[in-house]
DNA sequence: CGCGTAATTGAAAAGTATCAACACTGGTGG
DNA sequence: CCACCAGTGTTGATACTTTTCAATTACGCG
């Protein structure tokens, strides 16, 4: 549930000579700083180096809705940048992270002239797509104690890692669904 | 809601020189007939060119999620084909369908040979995860009537375009919720 | 120890699923 | 022409799940 890219992230690394003179930048963003708002424009894409960021819709009501949970080598602010449009969700950090930062013109610029590049970008893109579409099929299709169950399945720690708002967030429910439900997986004596 | 991108298909047509000897056809796919079956090894990308079709995943109980609905210029079967990998969605002909189909082979030909066509599928795989993150937000965080609501609003002859087993499928609700839920939005006038 | 804040729980209301009963429709055969 | 039937679509009643919101408990800290 915490999409990571390790083999673009090696592939940036590995490749620095793609980016001269400052064309890529490591930054540090701290817990709860945001690398990108919504409806802004996005100048930079940025791939995480390490750490933990969720992106997010905010609803009408204040709340959030989570699409998804990024870790290192996850890419965000490409959609945005390929469309020339305001972006659509926020990225914030959830722990302190380190991110490479490619400004817009550069990404565009490497898209058309290197292939590999190019070919990392297409097949991440495609990545999200399948990603999201599962995803939210089983998301909506299922109750909140199968989903929970899931998730708990592949990822034990997850309530160590994740706050329960982002969570709940992220599961669209609210928050005293996910404790009834919790504990009644605790009864039932799968967690 | 219906998924359409005339652009590239007008790009399609335009440029029928990048497509010599047969490696673009035109098929007519009959109404219940699947283009893309689960599971499958994707041997073609398809366009559509007229028609309706939808792309779902089978849910173990027999039962579909719909993920889109897609019309003319909509593009099936770029993901498994990215990948090298099976299909992990279906995609039917709800009418009959005519689509242009690429050979696989031809197809990574062209995104690496022609800038053009390269930038639109990055534009299309782009565009469908941001269509499906705010789709599935909104679906998420909103009651069905609500959901009822925007999409009558959206496309008000839409009971007369998708069926209601469609339609039910593709809101995650059953075909009585989507009665009541119906029958309430017409006693408030709003339909 | 007491206070303020955050996290959890209980109870009632709202939304949705389940399943069976009922109605509608278009044949088919008497 | 009508009674019957099968298939399809709609509705009613009830159970279950989730939300809402207020009450309660737990926690950190002066």
């Amino acid at each position: 549930m915490i999409r990571t890219n390790t083999a673009f992230l090696d592939f940036l690394i590995k490749n620095s000579h793609l980016f001269p003179a400052d064309s890529i930048q490591e930054k540090i963003v701290e817990s709860g700083c945001l690398i990108i708002t919504e409806r802004s424009n996005v100048q930079k894409v940025s791939i995480i180096k390490s750490g933990l960021a969720k992106c997010y819709l905010s609803k009408d009501d204040g709340t959030d809705f989570i699409l998804e949970f990024f870790g290192p080598g996850a890419v965000v602010g490409e959609i945005e940048m390929l469309f020339d449009d305001l972006s659509f969700a926020a990225v914030e950090a959830m722990n302190t992270l380190t991110v490479l930062q490619i400004p817009r013109d550069r990404f565009k610029e490497l898209l058309t002239q290197n292939a590999t590049f190019n070919s990392h970008v297409i097949r991440l893109l495609a990545s999200k797509v399948k990603y999201k579409a599962i995803r939210f099929s089983f998301n909506q299709t299922h109750t909140l104690e199968q989903n929970l169950a899931k998730m708990l399945q592949e990822m034990p720690e997850l309530l160590d890692v994740i706050a329960k708002k982002d969570l709940v967030n992220y599961l669209g429910v609210t928050e005293r669904s996910l404790n009834r439900t919790l504990k009644k997986l605790k009864d039932k004596g799968s967690i």
